[in-house]
DNA sequence: TAGATTGTTAATCGATTAACAATC
DNA sequence: TAGATTGTTAATCGATTAACAATC
């Protein structure tokens, strides 16, 4: 049962693998195979199979899988068994959206830390936690043990957070902000730009 | 000069480029490498070269790249040498941030028609746009040419109005609410769910 | 049992990289 | 010219798919 080398590629369709599977289970399905769980994400069943079979044998030959155990088998696999403490860097329009975001903390994380550099928002409350000066940051997050964080700064900002996050021992950012930052290979950066993804679709203009 | 069949794969790493080249041009540079542009975001300098090659041959031997021009020709190749309008689907915390967000026109999108389904929010304002009301969501679309739209509605509502998009003769959504929504072949589908890329982070615990 | 679906192998398909001639 | 970097080829590497024995 030693862990083999996962490929990059495998390990991202996981957590979509969980969502359906989440959601199938609040429909009060109990049971589900590779076939339809391919089908509603757009994904053949022969790889859903090979992917999960990476990790172990969760299924049954004529049956498929148990919908709550699979489920509870990836949440392990993904570590989202336990609940990470987060901090999001960044309070503006975008972070406060985030910072109000419900459905966090049943997926495995919980917004726990408020930064910004603006003397007008540091010590005001959004979500029941107190927005904290930047400035705090490498101590805080260190004493703290957080290895979460969501960075929702400007562009022009974000390298030299990232820099400070590193400094601080966190391990993982997701970056709001558009544009790419430069990291030790000990962290992990992941990107969301919705910009990114509109140019992706609309080079297939017809 | 006709078309040939670009990888998807390939056609997810322009943006990146594009992006990388604004941001350069924005700090006075002219001319970058695939060198240069490659360890600024984590990709091989053959691989850039190898995506840009299928478009055409934008360098120079021993020089590199002129940032303005491939910029442009980038820009040309997304099809965002021209604005689009968008249609944002769903006003809530984060459909909100997103109406505020100043960052799109300069990338190629405009957003221009907001709607909700919520009483109290129809007929109030945002960011100078009126918030419709989603029941006219078909025949509006439709006569405003509208073929982009991004989707923040809550998960459970996310099919039922992606339905109501492709009956509009939308053909790219870009989906916020954290599900997979089935749409006919026609229409693409790219996803922003925050919780998936942590997940994937996550994995990777040590 | 008959029907269905898994887990896995082998084959296919596609993407990345290394290397280098061309040339600025 | 000498040095640098492109565009492209061929080789390598990796991912996906088809097929099927195993078995529930």
């Amino acid at each position: 049962m030693v862990a083999a080398e996962i490929p990059d590629i495998v390990v991202g369709r996981l957590p979509l693998y969980l969502r359906a599977l989440t959601q199938m289970a609040s429909e009060g399905k109990l049971i589900t195979s590779s076939q339809e769980l391919g089908s509603r994400l757009g994904i053949s069943p022969a790889q859903i199979r090979k992917d999960l079979s990476q990790f172990g044998e969760f299924g049954k030959q004529g049956t498929g899988y148990n919908i709550g155990f699979l489920a509870e088998q990836l949440r392990s696999i993904l570590h989202v068994d336990q609940v990470w403490d987060v901090a999001l860097v960044g309070v503006g329009d975008l972070g406060r959206a985030v910072a109000h975001y419900a459905g966090f903390l049943e997926r495995g994380f919980r917004i726990s830390a408020l930064y910004d550099n603006d003397p007008a928002k540091i010590g005001t409350r959004i979500a029941d936690l107190v927005i904290q000066d930047s400035a705090e940051l490498v101590t805080d997050l260190r004493r703290r043990g957080i290895s979460v964080t969501m960075l929702a700064v400007p562009a022009t900002e974000a390298q030299a957070i990232a820099d400070r996050l590193v400094e601080a021992g966190v391990k993982f950012i997701l970056c709001y902000a558009p544009t790419s930052v430069r990291v030790p290979e000990t962290v992990r950066v992941q990107y969301i730009d919705p910009v990114v993804h509109l140019q992706r679709m609309t080079y297939y203009r017809r």
